[in-house]
DNA sequence: TCTTTTCTCCCGGTTTCCCGGTAGACGCCG
DNA sequence: CGGCGTCTACCGGGAAACCGGGAGAAAAGA
């Protein structure tokens, strides 16, 4: 057994210890730093190299959604597990984006808090299955009214045919001679998607549509 | 309900109209063609406009493993659920890597048929559980014994740290000077990469490693 | 020991992408 | 009508990616 390396970060003393409690059985799991701070966090973690992080949303100094991005920035091997009260499918989505690897609620059972360690720390995910659910059914309504634009940025027709054509490994220039549009026109509908979907290039427009379920 | 148009090729008639009476109790299921070879079915595709096709792997002209490239690549949006009496693995993982959405074995029970084409129409995916978790175990057995290639594509070490930061949306420059290395070397790595995983560009490699999770 | 693989570094050249604009035509809706 | 959004088209320039080689050192296996 491949022991797991995590760290905690959360505003409340109290739910930190209540963590390392419910953890201390399980052997396989070493809690290597604990912070209440996005800061502090930001400092213990250079010491600390924890395969999976416990990252609450609420915290005093930064937000959640902002440092998740500076984290996943300088640790893109570590793993986030979103440890949070906030029940809210948009703020799945929005921390996925962002390169969560789990989404767990606090007042979760202690094994499936252990599961989701594990599954995260194991390469895959863990989405709190009632939120996945939600989230799953704003997709299904956005797609049949494209006006609810509640969770996944609204993207054109053009503009999906155009993701589907360059995850489909085709060039700027093939998807205009496909489409039967101009190259800039081709190129301009590449730009809107980046900008859309706020990402810096292929690699990440790619991601981020298969994670938010544009792409498959 | 939205009606699901779906086009159908197997190499045997009895099972292509033992399909048709499964799904015609299922109003919102409508089928638009049946092939029995590759060639007829990209003749009938023009006109039928399918959203999912169902497709047998054991054709009498041309393999479905190359068909489905052909397809993919002609009908992008067209979602493909292979339906096929092949039970093995490798053969789930080598048709995910071509880009279908759902794996099927014959002998399903018609509502697992039902759910599949509308899962796989609704943008999900449905993948034969037991071939699913034999994937994973596969998968596992090889990060354990990084020898055992059988699916997936062995990358080394260096390689998946380049790959995770390419899906991070840092340039090759970035991801040489994050790793200490050469611009020369990291950009090896992205070029191997790309042969091993036997794609043509960042987008399909960031795909590819998705599907087979190098990435998630 | 010999071979293979990995990791490293290098080069020149071509293609593609990315950015930040401008701008006209069309349709929709208040 | 006037505004908004989409789709279309265009431009220039810079950055990055892609290609196809060569090549050496070190480590791991056969």
């Amino acid at each position: 057994m491949q022991t797991i390396n995590i760290a905690i970060v959360d505003d409340h003393p109290l739910i930190i210890s209540g963590l390392v409690a419910i953890l201390r059985p399980y052997t396989q799991i070493v809690v290597r730093g604990t912070y209440t701070s996005a800061a502090g966090l930001l400092e213990g973690l250079k010491k600390d190299c924890p395969d999976v992080l416990l990252l609450d949303i609420l915290l005093p100094d930064v937000s959640g959604k902002e440092l998740i991005t500076t984290i996943r920035e300088a640790y893109p091997a570590l793993r986030v597990l979103v440890l949070t009260s906030l029940d809210m499918p948009s703020m799945v989505s929005s921390m996925l984006r962002r390169g969560c690897s789990g989404y767990l609620l606090k007042g979760a059972p202690s094994n499936t808090l252990i599961d989701a360690i594990e599954a995260v720390h194991g390469g895959g995910e863990y989405i709190e299955p009632k939120l996945k659910e939600q989230l799953f059914q704003n997709f299904l309504r956005f797609k049949e009214h494209p006006r609810n634009q509640i969770v996944v940025p609204e993207l054109t027709q053009r503009e999906k045919e155009v993701l589907a054509l360059i995850a489909a490994e085709y060039t700027t220039r093939e998807i205009a001679d496909k489409l039967f549009i101009s190259y800039y026109t081709a190129e301009n509908h590449r730009n809107n998607l980046i900008q859309k979907l706020d990402v810096k290039n292929t690699a990440g427009l790619i991601k981020v549509a298969i994670q938010i379920g544009l792409l498959s």
